[in-house]
DNA sequence: ACAGTTTATAATTATATGCTTATATACGCA
DNA sequence: TGCGTATATAAGCATATAATTATAAACTGT
C-alpha cells in the first residue's frame, strides 16, 4: 500500500517555476524561520523596493506566503496550511539556513521588530 | 547534529526552474522508471521532435540525463550518479506514477524495444 | 551508393519574466 | 491636516523561454 500523497504534475511545476527563482527560493526558505518585512527583504537583497513587491505578490497569489499587517510594516510569513505545504517543505530542507542574512541585519539594526 | 546535505541555493534554483516546466518535469518522472527515446516522447506529448529535443537537451546539458545510442535510437535515461539526485528524487517522489503513458505507447505497439 | 528513419541544431518568432521608473495608497505622528 | 515612511501597482523595456520551420547529421537496410 502506498500512502505517498502525490501532487498534481501541471501544480507541481507550477510551484517549482515560483521556486525555481533565486530570490524567491531564498525568501522562501528565509521566511520559514522568520517572518520577515518588505523593508528587511530590501536590505537583504540589496534590490529595489517594487522588484521585492512583485516577487512576494507571486508567492501570495498562490497563496504559498501571507501577509500582515502592523502598524506601518507589513509581516510575510510562510502559509503552513497550504495544501502544498509538505511538497515546498520537503524541497526547503534540502537548502541550507540563511540566518547570515538576517545576522546580519541585526547588527546593522534594520531588524524590523514591533511588539 | 545535522547530517542533512544541503544544497547550495543557486543551484537549487538553477534546477529548480529546469523541473518547472511540466514536460521536462513528466520526462523526468517517466524516466526515473522508464528508458524513452526521442520519438516516445513525441507521441506522448503530442508535441514536435524540435521541441523534444530541446528539452532534453537542457536536461542533458545539466547533466540530469544521460543518453546512449542503440543503432538508430537514442535512449535516454535519469542519471542517477548525480551531484544533486537525492534532491531530484525527493522531489520526483511526490508525482503521480506517469505508467499510464508508457501503456498508451504500448498498446499503440510504439514502445521501441531494441534488444 | 541511396533512400528512409531518427535525432540534433539553427534561425525565427511569440510570449513570459523580471527589472526599472513613476505613481498611488495606507499608516503614524506632529 | 500635512509630512514622512512603507508598501503596492502600473507601464515600459530588455532578456529569457519555448515553440515553430528548415536543415543537417547519423544510422539502417537495400
Amino acid at each position: 500500500m502506498n500512502t505517498t500523497v502525490t501532487i498534481d504534475l501541471q501544480r507541481a511545476s507550477q510551484l517549482l517555476k515560483l521556486l525555481g527563482d533565486p530570490t524567491r527560493l531564498t525568501m522562501l526558505k528565509l521566511l520559514k524561520s522568520h517572518e520577515c518585512c518588505v523593508c528587511e527583504f530590501v536590505e537583504i537583497f540589496k534590490m529595489s523596493q517594487p522588484a521585492i513587491s512583485q516577487h512576494l505578490r507571486k508567492l501570495r497569489d498562490i497563496k504559498l506566503v501571507k501577509e500582515e499587517r502592523r502598524g506601518q510594516w507589513i509581516f510575510f510569513s510562510i502559509n503552513e496550511n497550504h495544501e502544498n505545504y509538505p511538497f515546498i517543505q520537503s524541497i526547503l530542507e534540502h537548502l541550507p539556513e540563511q540566518n547570515e542574512s538576517i545576522a546580519e541585519l541585526e547588527e546593522q539594526g534594520l531588524r524590523v521588530c514591533c511588539q
